[in-house]
DNA sequence: CTGTTAGCGCATTCAT
DNA sequence: ATGAATGCGCTAACAG
């Protein structure tokens, strides 16, 4: 059994609660007595009940994250960045995936409530909105990222995903692509939805008609990218260039095009979304629109933090903001000109444009 | 504020030591009183403090699980299952991420014994031996993975390493290859040490000298591959294969096979340690040592569990196992025989370009 | 400045 | 089978 204040107290020939007020540290004890208790909790290896202490305090020093998975880079990068930097105020991170499933993400939320977490940073599947809510009005404070829950207004921090969209797009209309496959995550998503809207703009920028078929919307799962890729090979005149929107199925995308030894970019253009660091070392090297994973994550912190604070209940943080972390392109050598028959020299240097 | 068991008890018209009992579904109380408390408590929405419970039982439900990062695929499968596994046993998982840096895992395991975790599952530095071994005969159910600290005699769940690491050289000596650079982890960590042990008893089986200058021995990082791989290439005679036996290393020796035009498996034959889903797909496909990531993870929850479930504190427990899970070698693309290489050095090497 | 007292929400022992 | 009472370890309000 680890010792208690009680322990404390008594090797300090004080009472509990003048032990309890030492280690708070905030001087409510005499300086002398103060530094004798530190001292002696120090020496006898004391370490405060987080149970007891969340108990009464009702805080539990505990911050949930919610993902879907943590293949996803920017998962990845997520996960360890709020971790770390929780982790420098004192805070445990509690992680969860998900699969991007509503049900699963349900239950999470339940068992992360009764574990009375005093923050939470989700990727929202975008359903369970009531439950959100619920959490949200009992004042736990909430800051979804990368995508949004519409049900329910929420502080959010999002990449700029109409933006980086259409970027990217852009990018594969100026080297002359017409016939552009885009694959993108589920329609119910807001990613999902932004990053489609974004493609469809460009199109309509240029006065290139969208063609449905050239449109691939399916979860994000590497299988969407087998089955989007796959159905665009196929096609009587398939697209030049494609353009995946969706992070995991880039894996299944790659692996068809490797399977099947499409050229690229000689065959077929690709652009990606979100980095992975092995798309620098692919052969060709990916290009890709980078969503700023670490950005969105350092941003969300400071959002949480603001807010896990203070004590004040009724204090004005209602004004619950989006927040947009900007995307941009990063050039490497899976895209050419469409009327190019050799690869550019330039091309093969990595260029760098903000899309912010 | 959430309600309480006493309001349960209130709207049920029972004593809370009733409504307590009822709800825990150990049958200690009235057939009829235990549904109706049940029902009441469900339509109230109630969900019991974790907090108190756990004040009570000396048991939280927290299990912590201690990586070095989660860009090594091996350790974002293992937080996956670990969680997913756990999960379904009511158990939630706190995962930290120590960056294989000994002063973070030290302060982690502070924080998790604070949080009177009732399990940990971690892959050790190696360090902070003390610290694990006071944790342990606390009584907390402990299981290393992948690697075991060696100050104590913790249970722990290993790849066959050495294994692993002897089965690689033998294929890659099978192909003719006699100059064998290995990149392997520090020689501080278990498998660091294993792997170097499988190579160099490869080695001497086939009655090949063991050459001090092939051997690179580094931290898990992938600068650690890109400094070894140009040390390799930098040398009078070249070695004609890789064992790159350091997972992280992997991706700055492809990073610098790239830089420099190597081409794969014609110049230089490659084996890698751990599977990442890329590799797969990269060309050539990157054959490797599968360190069986899944299976660790299983094995590991499993024996865990073992522990997690009884009450018994005296429980023959003792029989502290290690365990290991076997290694495969998995053959696709990256390595070729010797003899049908190019023996084209020089011509290459004008063409090295360094990439700072 | 310090000690005494009272809970936080729950599980459990002791009565009934 | 149920209710009353106790305490897990800690913080905070109340006295002194």
């Amino acid at each position: 059994m680890s010792l208690t204040l009680r322990d404390v107290a008594q090797a300090a020939r004080v009472s509990i609660s003048t032990a309890s007020r030492a280690l708070s540290g905030k001087g409510l004890a005499n300086r002398k007595t103060e530094q004798r208790v530190k001292r002696i909790a120090d020496e006898l290896g004391y370490r405060p009940n987080t149970l007891a202490r969340g108990l009464k305090t009702r805080s539990s020093r505990l911050v949930g994250l919610v993902l879907h998975n943590l293949m996803n880079a920017s998962f990845g990068v997520v996960a360890e960045i709020v971790q770390k930097r929780l982790g420098e105020e004192g805070y445990q991170v509690i992680l969860c995936v998900t699969g991007d499933d509503p049900e699963q993400e349900s239950r999470t939320l339940v068992t992360l409530a009764d574990h009375r977490i005093d923050g939470l940073i989700i990727v929202p599947t975008g359903k369970n909105g009531d439950q959100l809510a619920r959490l949200d009005s009992s004042g736990l404070p909430i800051v979804c990222v990368v995508r949004r829950n519409e049900a329910v207004e929420l502080e959010a921090v999002l990449a700029a995903d109409p933006e980086g969209a259409h970027v990217g797009t852009s990018y594969l209309l100026d080297l002359g692509h017409r016939r552009i496959g885009l694959i993108v995550g589920r329609e119910e998503t807001t990613s999902g939805r932004e990053r489609l809207s974004g493609y469809l703009r460009a199109l309509r920028e240029r006065g290139v008609g969208v063609e449905k078929d050239l449109v691939y919307s399916g979860a994000y799962h590497p299988e969407t990218g087998v089955t989007a890729s796959r159905k665009f090979l196929d096609m009587e005149s398939p697209p030049t260039a494609l353009f995946v929107a969706n992070h995991e199925a880039s894996l299944g995308v790659l692996r068809v095009l490797s399977e099947r030894n499409v050229s690229i970019p000689d065959e077929l253009s690709i652009l990606c979304y979100e980095d992975l660091p092995w798309f620098r070392w692919h052969r060709p090297a990916i290009s890709i629109i980078d969503n700023g994973a670490a950005n969105i994550a350092n941003l969300a912190v400071d959002r949480l933090m603001r807010r896990l604070g203070d004590e004040s209940e009724n204090s004005n943080h209602d004004e619950r903001g989006e927040f947009r972390v900007g995307a941009r392109l990063i050039i490497r050598e899976s895209c050419r000109p469409i009327s190019a028959r050799k690869p550019d020299e330039s091309a093969r240097k990595a260029e760098i444009m903000d899309a912010g």
